[in-house]
DNA sequence: AGAATACAGGCTGTATACAACTCCGCGTGG
DNA sequence: CCACGCGGAGTTGTATACAGCCTGTATTCT
């Protein structure tokens, strides 16, 4: 946290340290798709766009790379990592298979009561969200901020740094985030439709929190996985259409198989 | 990979590249334990140590935080972390359901028929060594080298980049290796015990082979996770003695619980 | 005597200079 | 005409210098 403050190139700093926000905006450059998978990332060519130098940058790829979103290149040096659909589905069964284990281990661990109150208030929160019969967008983006909190403190309620680890690495690639898929469909035609998978996924919530209380770990873990599938499902839905597939997030990073021809 | 080459200093020199060399060396420090956990690790400490400049010892010691050996201090830098029985549990559980998904993978999507001959081939060989009533330490080596192979072949023929990626994550634990035990008892008394363990160890590949060739999914998840069990199963036995304390891997970044009292 | 403050040392974060490696293009020789 | 070698530009890997922050200590005021 020191070094050369610049004089006013940046307007919007956040006051982060100049890693961080390195950091933050690669990886924003990244999703994005203003740097194409594949092709090498010049540091110099970072340092110019972030306005740093080439230490924070070497360390942000570097954190990136570990993180999955940039693939080391033979001859030194990362690119954005190309992903395929199939790494999409992996991603999402092994966001399920994890929160299947950190419901598992709730369950069989036991959860102290002030977290699992904040859990309860958390589920009935949407509950209330999903009260109407027709949803507004606003209401579909504070159904992702619950879904999030949910998930993170599930993560919580599994007791294990090591588990909370593994997920989060798995969540932040932006296809595996359990919302990622929630606001693809929440205009438009499809919007009772994207209201019935939310309803669905509620009841999925409260049936792992009833039975994390009822210590009932194989059933916590079983809806667990099949939470995180109505996510595929959504990618599913939205694979069909062109459009669809651009609105995914890191659409840019996705390898679609028929681009030209076939 | 280039800069000054220091004249005469170190004579292990690998060839390596700086920044790799002093990854591996800091390892070997931290999970030998010639770094307390906990305590800060001065980056210059390290430049001594390593004979290396800031900047490899500062990629390395990024990485290992990464990693999760090491732990980011409020005041900035690192410290090695310090883990408790309980943390191995939770990687030994990890892991097997890392390993069961991949098995699970591995039936639903098929596997190749070249690298199931390799797997077969792996399997037999390990056949054969267990074919003597009484192993020599030579044959627990060689026990273990088959049996990290066969993990690898396992992630392998999950088909999926992203979950080999998890599994290596976690398997980089130094008490999360697939035969971090093994080689526990593989002398004095307890040898009997430890040539039934890996009997038993042997049939659960067998088992998760052939699961995998019918493609039998659940069988094959459940068959693997049972088989990481085995790993805790060791972990117990040599948590019962002082001296099996100390000989776990990474024996001094674990706080064993009755250090002095109790 | 106790507590708050000023000071100093060391540390990390950052920037930059330098050296070697790699890759691409071109020329030359077979 | 093709293969091989070579040079140069660009890039990464490495080392080091500098600036600010944190921590611990000593000093001073109440």
């Amino acid at each position: 946290m020191a070094g050369h403050e610049v004089a006013a190139s940046d307007a919007d700093d956040t006051g982060q340290s100049q890693t961080l926000r390195a950091q933050l905006r690669l990886r924003e450059l990244i999703v994005g798709g203003a740097l194409p998978p594949g092709v090498r990332i010049p540091e110099l060519a970072l340092v110019d766009r972030l306005g740093v130098s080439r230490t924070p940058v070497r360390a942000a790829l570097l954190r990136l790379a570990e993180e999955g979103l940039l693939a080391p290149l033979a001859g030194g040096g990362f690119a954005p990592r190309e992903f395929g659909e199939n790494d999409i589905h992996d991603a999402i069964e092994l966001r399920g298979t994890l929160e299947g284990l950190a419901a598992r281990l709730a369950a069989e661990r036991g959860v102290g009561t002030l977290l699992m109150a904040q859990w309860r208030d958390c589920v009935a929160r949407i509950d209330d969200l999903l009260t109407p019969s027709t949803l507004s967008e606003t209401a579909f983006s504070a159904y992702a901020n619950l879904n999030a909190r949910f998930h993170q403190l599930l993560t919580e309620a599994a007791g294990s740094g090591l588990v909370r680890r593994q997920i989060e690495r798995v969540v932040s690639l932006p296809f595996a985030s359990p919302n990622a898929f929630v606001m693809l469909r929440a205009t438009g035609p499809g919007s009772q439709q994207a209201r019935d998978s939310l309803v669905v996924a509620q009841q999925q919530h409260r049936a792992v929190i009833e039975a994390i209380t009822q210590r009932e770990g194989a059933r916590a873990e079983g809806l667990m996985r099949e939470h995180a599938r109505i996510a595929d499902t959504n990618l599913r839905a939205a694979l069909v259409s062109p459009q669809g597939r651009q609105q995914l997030p890191g659409a840019k990073l996705i390898r679609h198989a028929g681009a030209i021809a076939a």
